[in-house]
RNA sequence: GGCGGCGUAGCCAAGUGGUAAGGCAGAGGUCUGCAAAACCUCCAUUCAUCGGUUCAAGUCCGAUCGCCGCCUCCA
C-alpha cells in the first residue's frame, strides 16, 4: 500500500496547477537541467538549484521514493572559449567548475542527487537518439553537421506557446555560426572542427549540440516517458522546447509530465546573469563569510515562481531570522531532552492544525514562503506557551519531531555538528556556571571572554546556557 | 511587435469571492550579577490608478500607468 501526501505543481505546458499523479504511483522521476562547469556559478543559478532541492526535500516528506538525474555539462562552446583563453584543456576546466560546483552546493546543504551524469560520458547515449531521428526522417546533413527540421514536428512551441509563424525564417542572426536551412532549426550534432574536442559518429566526427544531452541521458536514466523536469525560465525556450521535439520525435511518446521553472534572482531590477556582469557568486559570498544558511533561507523565503531581488539587507535580514528558528529549535529540544511535568492540561492544542497548515503550503506548488509563515506562528505560540510553562517533556518531544520534518525541507534550524570544538566549549560553559554560582564573577567574566576570543557567544536563558558562533 | 509575469505597510512577502499571514526594521515591556541574546506586546479601515460585476473584490471583468522576463548564449 502507497501512501503520499497529495501534491500540485504549476506545469508550465498546461499553464495551471496540477495534481501530481507520477507515470508510477509513489514513484518521482525527475530531470534536471544542471551547471555547465565553465564557470563558478553564481547565486542566481543556486536560486534554481536550491528551488529543486526543496523540491526533492518536499516529495521525499510527502511519501514518494525518488529517482533524480540532474546533469553536469561538460562540452559546449563557453567551456571550449575558456579553456582556450586559460589555455588549458577542455577536461581541466570542467573538472576545475564540477568541483567547486559540488562545493558550492555543500555550502548551500543542497541534498545529494541520486545520479549527476557528464555529458561527455554519454555521446554514445546521443549518437544513439540522433541515429532514430535521422531515420525518422527528421534532421538534414549541412558540412558534416546534423540539424533538427523544425517543420517536421508537429507539436512544436507547445511547451513555451510559441506561435511559429511569428518566428519567420531567417529573421535572425545564426548564433551557432552553423548554415541552417531554416532560423528555427537546431543543431544536433556539430561537425569537426580544429582545436575542438570530438567524437566519431556513423554521421561523421563531432561533438554534441547543446539541446542533445538532456533527451539522451533522461531516456537513458528514467526512460522515454518521465515525470518532472525542472529548469530555469530562460530554458523554456528554446532549450527546453528542442528537447521536447528530439525526444517525442525519436520515442513517439510524451517526454515529460511535468514542466516546473523558476523564476530570476534580480540584481535591483534586472536578472542576474552573466552577459550582464551583474553577478555574485555564492564563493564570493562564502570567502566573505556570509553564512550559508542565510543565503539558503534568503532564497527559500520567496516562491519559487517570483522574481526575486539580491541585496546584502535581505540577506542580513534573513540572517537574523535563521537566528531566530534556531533559538527556538534549541529551546524546543532542551524541553524534549527534559523531565518537566505538564503544569496544565491544553486540550486545545495548536500543533495539529500547524502541521497541517505547513503540509498544505507545501503541497500548493512548494509554497515555501506561507510555509515559513506557519512556522513563525509556530514559534510565537509556543514560546509563550513555554514561558507560561504549559509545555512538558512529551509535548516538547511531539514539537521536536515536526520541526525535524520541517527541517528536512528547509534545512536551517539545525547547526552543523561540531563535536570536538563544542565538548571543549561544554567545558568552559560548566566551569564559568560553577563560578557564577560561587559569586565569582570576574572568572566567570574571564571564561565568557576567552569563549568570545573564540568566536563564541554565550546566552544565558531560562533554559540554561546556550552558545553560537558569531 | 508576439507571448508571459508582476505592482499588498519603511523594506521583503503570503493571500484566486467572505472582510489584510509571516519576516526584517522601529516603539514599548519582561527576564538577567553584568552583558549579550531571547521572549512578549504594538505597528496597513487598506492592497498601482480608474471604472464595472456581486449581498460581498487585494482576489473576477475592462481600461490606464509603471516595472520585469522570454522571443539570441543564458539558471
Amino acid at each position: 500500500m502507497i501512501h503520499v501526501k497529495p501534491i500540485k505543481f504549476y506545469d508550465t505546458k498546461s499553464g495551471s496547477l496540477r495534481l501530481f499523479e507520477p507515470v508510477t504511483p509513489g514513484v518521482a522521476t525527475i530531470y534536471s537541467c544542471g551547471p555547465t562547469v565553465y564557470n563558478y556559478a553564481h547565486i542566481g543559478n543556486f536560486r534554481n538549484f536550491v528551488f529543486v532541492d526543496v523540491l526533492r526535500r518536499t516529495l521525499r516528506l510527502f511519501g514518494y521514493n525518488i529517482k533524480h538525474v540532474r546533469n553536469i555539462t561538460d562540452i559546449d562552446d563557453k567551456i571550449i572559449r575558456k579553456a582556450v583563453e586559460e589555455n588549458t584543456t577542455v577536461q581541466a576546466i570542467a573538472a576545475q567548475f564540477e568541483s567547486a560546483f559540488f562545493q558550492d552546493c555543500d555550502y548551500l546543504r543542497l541534498q545529494k542527487v541520486e545520479y549527476n551524469p557528464r555529458a561527455t560520458e554519454h555521446i554514445v547515449d546521443m549518437i544513439d537518439l540522433v541515429k532514430v531521428l535521422i531515420e525518422k526522417g527528421y534532421t538534414y546533413e549541412r558540412d558534416g553537421s546534423v540539424y533538427y527540421k523544425i517543420g517536421r514536428f508537429e507539436n512544436y512551441g507547445k511547451l513555451s506557446h510559441i506561435d511559429l509563424s511569428s518566428v519567420r525564417s531567417g529573421a535572425r542572426v545564426d548564433s551557432d555560426e552553423y548554415l541552417k536551412e531554416d532560423a528555427r532549426d537546431f543543431v544536433l550534432w556539430k561537425g569537426r572542427r580544429e582545436h575542438e574536442p570530438y567524437w566519431p559518429a556513423p554521421f561523421g566526427e563531432g561533438r554534441p549540440g547543446w539541446h542533445l544531452e538532456c533527451s539522451a541521458m533522461s531516456r537513458h536514466y528514467l526512460g522515454p516517458t518521465f515525470d518532472i523536469h525542472t529548469g530555469a525560465e530562460d530554458l523554456i525556450f528554446p532549450h527546453h522546447e528542442n528537447e521536447i521535439a528530439q525526444s517525442e520525435a525519436a520515442n513517439g511518446v510524451e517526454y515529460v509530465r511535468y514542466w516546473l521553472h523558476c523564476a530570476f534572482l534580480n540584481m535591483k531590477d534586472q536578472k542576474m546573469s552573466k552577459s550582464l556582469g551583474n553577478i555574485i557568486t555564492a564563493r564570493k559570498l562564502r570567502e566573505d563569510g556570509i553564512d550559508g544558511l542565510a543565503v539558503r533561507y534568503f532564497l527559500l523565503s520567496v516562491h519559487y515562481r517570483k522574481p526575486l531581488a539580491f541585496s546584502m539587507e535581505a540577506i542580513e535580514s534573513a540572517r537574523t531570522a535563521v537566528n531566530r528558528l534556531q533559538t527556538f529549535y534549541s529551546r524546543i529540544a532542551s524541553a524534549a531532552a527534559s523531565q518537566s511535568k505538564r503544569q496544565e492540561q491544553d486540550s486545545a492544542d495548536p500543533l495539529t492544525r500547524i502541521r497541517s497548515d505547513w503540509y498544505d503550503a507545501l503541497g500548493d506548488d512548494l509554497n515555501t514562503a506561507k510555509a515559513l509563515g506557519v512556522l513563525f506562528e509556530m514559534l510565537r505560540e509556543y514560546n509563550t506557551r513555554m514561558d507560561m510553562d504549559r509545555v512538558d517533556s512529551v509535548l516538547a518531544g511531539e514539537l521536536l519531531s515536526f520541526l525535524d520534518e520541517a527541517d528536512s525541507i528547509l534545512d536551517v534550524m539545525r547547526p552543523d555538528s561540531e563535536d570536538e570544538l563544542s565538548s571543549k566549549i561544554d567545558d568552559m560553559i560548566v566551569k564559568r556556571q560553577a563560578a557564577r554560582l560561587a559569586r565569582d564573577f570576574r572568572e566567570a567574566d574571564r571564561i565568557r571572554d576567552e569563549l568570545s576570543q573564540m568566536g563564541i557567544v554565550l546566552e544565558d536563558t531560562r533554559e540554561g546556557v546556550r552558545w553560537r558562533k558569531i
